[in-house]
DNA sequence: CGGCTATTTGAATGGCATCAAATTGGGTGG
DNA sequence: CCACCCAATTTGATGCCATTCAAATAGCCG
């Protein structure tokens, strides 16, 4: 295994809270066995209990929802350092499923291990509240961006949020970022067809600001495009530790 | 105040663990300066930081965004027994606005002072963050709504689930329950013009599913209603506590 | 009773979905 | 290396759901 120092997940808590030696021990015996998942092929079911949890290290993931009638709606995307079925495990029953988009590795976690942390390294817990709060400000984002704007700044603010995520763990920047979802991908995030994704991606492309191209995202004009999307760029900016 | 074993934050977070006397004591002395604030005027601003957190002892309040050209989404209703602006504490700077819809009664409490309570109660962070995380699940849930679902079916849908966190701190049952909200909130929340709303409204109750009238919800039908609303009744259900 | 807010209804517009079909491109096996 | 296949992308035509604008009615409070 890596130097837990150089992970993901190591990398995210530590913008909260300072880690003391103790707690980056307890953090690293976390993580039990190293497992690969291949995409498309469903790592947690909607209405499924008691399962684990893992800790995604590398790959995309998307967690999603099926109606009755077939729909779907992604709720989100996970990247390397995130939890994969946190939410689930605390809640007993999942509540959504997870299907990975590219090759995945993710370590093993074990519940009872993590209540077990929180309890001996309180600190840590903290942590990991405050991450669930922080993707929790992404979801609540998500909403607004799905009930109140239109297709064409939705899906412009969509992609500049999700560069910024990128761009924090060091997978993009303002010239764009590499992305392996098809225009059914955003459309199911998006609550659009994957029809008029591809209309909206030709709008975009021809007004001089986004280019989705061959799983490459170019940002072909990063200034014209935050006032398109009405996008604060400071929005997922967390400057300092806040527990010292 | 009256005995903290009678209120909904107590009654909440034993559905998740059961605590101890130690526990109790400690959340009861969390709860500062009790306040009370008018219905319409914002507690907590989109942008402020560092702002205090809020229980909510009575009355409802919902949070929402504001975007640059007015549109309003709101994201949640909160109820008593809900924390407000806990998210934006962790987070250092609120990413949302706040406004009591009537008259309500909250208590204080310091970040400082939970921060404390969660490193001599670790426990109690863990309920903390399972209540988080029931709350994530209500957002993804909403999100779902707005994304996928028409405007019959999200709005049946919605005080559908309304009803039922209502009826899990006595406040409403399968027959309906009393609602301050105005169609401009339900709108909002809907992600729905209320002018809409009006028109849903009137097709549900000619279909015989449910009347909004006077502040008050009536389900007319409650099984032809979660059949058309394609809702999960155990949805919210929490039978046992997970940390003995 | 007057004034305000919330609700209700109508008419016209438009954004997005749906259905259908053509085209592109990457991957695979012969 | 080419032929083929399948998935993803692209474009057109049509219809509907929800918005917007407008105005009337109902209900509540001082």
């Amino acid at each position: 295994m890596t130097d837990i120092e150089t992970t993901p997940l190591f990398r995210k808590l530590s913008a909260f809270v300072s880690l003391s030696e103790a707690e980056v021990t307890v953090l690293k015996e976390l993580r039990q066995r190293r497992r690969t998942f291949t995409a498309g092929r469903d790592l947690i079911h909607q209405g499924q209990s008691d399962q684990d949890i893992y800790l995604l290290d590398s790959g995309w993931v998307c967690s999603y929802k099926i109606l009755p009638d077939g729909l779907r709606q992604i709720v989100d995307f996970q990247i390397p350092g995130d939890f994969l079925g946190l939410r689930s495990a605390l809640l007993q029953t999942s509540d959504h499923s997870v299907e990975p988009i590219t090759d995945i590795e993710v370590s093993e976690v074990f519940v009872a291990d993590l209540l077990g942390a929180f309890a001996r390294t309180p600190r840590l817990a903290t942590a990991v509240l405050w991450a669930a709060s922080r993707d929790e400000a992404m979801v609540v984002e998500h909403l607004v961006n799905i009930g109140r704007r239109d297709a064409d700044v939705r899906t412009a603010h969509f992609l500049l949020e999700l560069g910024a995520r990128l761009a924090l763990v060091g997978l993009g920047s303002k010239e764009g970022f590499a992305c392996p979802l098809t225009q059914y991908h955003l459309g199911d995030v998006l609550g659009l067809s994957a029809v008029h994704v591809n209309r909206v991606l030709r709008r975009l492309r021809e007004g001089g600001m986004l280019t989705v191209h061959k799983g490459q995202v170019t940002f072909d004009n990063y200034d014209r495009l935050i006032a398109f999307a009405e996008f604060d760029p400071t929005y997922l900016d967390q400057e300092r530790p806040f527990l010292k």
